[in-house]
DNA sequence: ATACTTGCTTCGTGTAACTCGAAGTCAATA
DNA sequence: TATTGACTTCGAGTTACACGAAGCAAGTAT
């Protein structure tokens, strides 16, 4: 089973834009039919989805090429180490950014209902960017 | 008590550059002092604050700066309603940010561990782009 | 007094990761 | 035959900075 551009691209929730750009960089590969149009096999299905798990850590275009260059090279302890730190340092960062995304989201619901109290005439609307201590 | 821009960027673990970006485009209001210099009160962390939580919830800047002069603006039912609806759109997107923030964070303990058996002998090197289905 | 260092200033270019649109190809359909 | 739809490449535009050059002003060391 082999699929489109667009098809691609809507599985993955990007835009068929970006799924042209990947390739384009040597991201993520593709075969061409006669009519030179990309063709996307399951192989690529389960690169795009290692790229969207590492680019959800923050890690670059640029590096996450890297890691997948070392995937594809000759295996060796030496290899095999440098992937798994690549992997456990994002393995933090991801970390990372999910405490801080609920730290946020936290805030977010203080805030919501702070402007409902206003709303609903309980407290008087001090809203004005020097209140952000709310 | 007034903070200098290099003061100001290391309480928010932000550049300078940055600092000084956000003042040039009208996003965060400042002082200038006899020479010149950018300073920062109060007021100014508190709005520095509010930026830094609305960018996490993916929040582009130029919004941000519509709903700060919303913020400035004289108070009104309308206007509230406004920054209400703002901030309850926002809190929606942190929180889908949380979750899949989450997901990533579950999803790499998950390949760390399988890198860590690889490592240890238990199961054989399978690492590649199109095992991601791991 | 002179030189150096530190910290700021503006200005202009560079970068990442798209994003968009133009212009063209090709196959199937009305 | 004409148009539609999906694809192609290419080049320019966008966001949110990052960086470096060149210059000023105050404080410190020699």
């Amino acid at each position: 089973m082999t699929y489109t551009v667009k098809e691609f691209a809507e599985m993955f929730h990007a835009t068929e834009h970006t799924v042209r750009y990947y390739t384009d960089i040597g991201l993520l590969p593709c075969q061409r039919d006669g009519g030179n149009h990309r063709l996307f096999d399951e192989s690529a299905v389960n690169w795009m989805r290692g790229i969207t798990y590492l680019k959800s850590c923050g890690m670059p275009i640029k590096e996450i090429k890297r890691y997948f260059d070392l995937c594809q090279m000759e295996e060796s302890e030496e290899n095999l180490l440098a992937r798994y730190k690549i992997i456990a340092r994002q393995r933090e960062a991801a970390h990372q950014k999910a405490a801080e995304a609920k730290a946020t989201a936290d805030y977010m619901d203080h805030k919501c209902r702070h402007y409902e109290e206003i709303l609903a005439g309980r407290i008087p609307d001090d809203t004005n960017p020097a209140n952000w201590s709310d």
